[in-house]
DNA sequence: TTAGTTATGAAATAAAATTTCATTTTTATG
DNA sequence: CATAAAAATGAAATTTTATTTCATAACTAA
């Protein structure tokens, strides 16, 4: 994908006029990035079109495209990838790289979601009678934070990392109630379990979990979420931080759903908590 | 700097046919950078003088200018930048805004935290006799969280998200205990007693909060997270995604500091759970 | 050598960006 | 609320930049 390992790699099927293009381009990319064609056909000693030519080579739609491609080049490569954390890392070092491995995570956890999943997960949210979270460890933590937040609007809603209550909850479900079940390897046995029961007592099922897994093929709806999780720690770390962000979408399309109004409502329920903060002084 | 967030932050500069300018790049960039002039003015409805001017407001040359600096800000670093949800969105739409807007949030607590306070605070809690996270609301799930990874490393953990579990608890403290106490607004009043209840019995008191609040004040050492919450849904959204992402940090500095046969105990943990689990056809 | 192929640049053309300038819109002031 | 001044805007002209065409030059293989 960069640009300059492209020309590097390519250098030997390049003509001899090209080739000079090339030297100069690699010589010094960051003034190019700043040429026009005929200032940079005068630099390598060569024609304006022999230039578009070495553009066309490197597949860019023409020399401005392939300034484009330069420039993002030079803009410090690739961020926002899955760094591994290392032994040796400072502070600074691990606390980046966590970061950018979050954020690495999100991306690609936001190109996996389908919209119209959502959009149906939104529908029977907004109509159902009960709303149940459940999860185990890790997810635990994301069905209560969307316990949290679903309580605002004033629906039934409970959230469960019990298995005993997370059972006996899913036995009494029925039609018209919604059970969101949440686990990130999707293949916990007693959550497989629950879903499997709240399916048969005609719930509907949605999982945010990953796809082709036993927990998956209990569900009415699944909402894959795909990320890189960084095995090195053992620890689940992004697959929840994705899921959270899920959660406030699925939060959001419900209140959008709901209209205005219904948003005054929420803004009520912040305004309970002012008698229990300490005034801002500015 | 990043040329999308320059843009939002000169919003308010611009005249009203250069906001609509400005408009168009923020909701698709990468679009524009494909663009010539013609096709970006048509797009805003406006001529094309006004996007040269409107270049030129953003301290660039003229608009090929513009686009290597667009390209490169989509390259770089942040693409991404807050953006509002709006009522008329479609699941698509605000999706994708949620997803950007939590990853500048993090983005933004990356730059904001102190790694020389991060490494404080590793040092102390490697050195702690008993390790308490207190939070409430939203940020109870943080706590919740942090007690699930810290649990891991086989050291007295606590967490509550009651306020007369934590007075209690932050009584009985004492020298060598550390105390997390977690809160975006740091005006929680009762959390600021739990955190001075705890300081007085001489246990270290580390506030994942904001700087300058009645909490941080009360804190040994304050890690402050900022974030740009989006309050239009009156929900805690990205403030505590970033507090997730900072637990990771602490945690990933705990095992680090800790030596590579610590690791192999967190490996023990996870597969404690194998047996829980469905197996892996693959 | 020479016929065929590929590479190259001058010039023409096309495309894109910028400037100029007249008109419209907004703002400030009496 | 009228009116002058300032600011914003776009049509058209101009300039700059990129691309295409095509003739010529430089290779390559027999």
């Amino acid at each position: 994908m960069n640009i300059l390992e492209k020309i590097t790699n390519e250098l030997d099927t390049l003509s001899k006029s090209e080739r000079k293009v090339a030297e100069v381009i690699l010589s010094s990319p960051s003034t190019v990035i700043h040429s026009s064609i005929a200032a940079l056909a005068k630099q390598a000693n060569i024609s304006e079109p022999t230039v578009n030519r070495f553009c066309r080579r490197l597949d860019t739609k023409g020399y401005p495209d392939f300034k484009l491609h330069l420039a993002q080049s030079l803009a410090n490569g690739t961020p926002y990838v899955n760094r591994h954390v290392d032994e040796n890392d400072t502070a600074e070092d691990y606390t980046a790289k966590i970061f950018e491995s979050t954020m690495a995570s999100l991306e690609l956890a936001r190109k996996s979601l389908d919209p119209s999943l959502i959009n149906r997960s939104v529908d029977v949210l907004t109509q159902a009678n009960k709303i149940s979270f459940f999860g185990l460890g890790a997810s635990a933590i994301v069905a209560h934070d969307a316990q949290n937040k679903f309580f605002r609007f004033n629906v039934p809603v409970v959230y469960f990392d019990d298995i005993l209550m997370q059972r006996m909850s899913a036995i009494n479900s029925c039609q018209g109630d919604v059970v969101i079940v949440i686990s990130h390897t999707g293949r916990t046995k007693s959550l497989v379990e629950v879903a499997s029961l709240a399916k048969e007592n005609d719930a509907t099922v949605i999982g945010i979990t990953t796809k082709d897994t036993p927990l998956a093929k209990e569900c009415s709806i699944v909402l894959s979420v795909d990320v890189a999780e960084d095995t090195d720690l053992y620890m689940p770390m992004s697959s929840r931080i994705a899921q959270l962000a899920l959660i406030d979408v699925l939060a959001t399309g419900f209140t959008l759903r709901r209209g205005s109004k219904f948003r005054d409502n929420l803004k009520k329920v912040k305004d309970s908590l002012r008698s229990s903060r300490f005034d801002r002084k500015d």
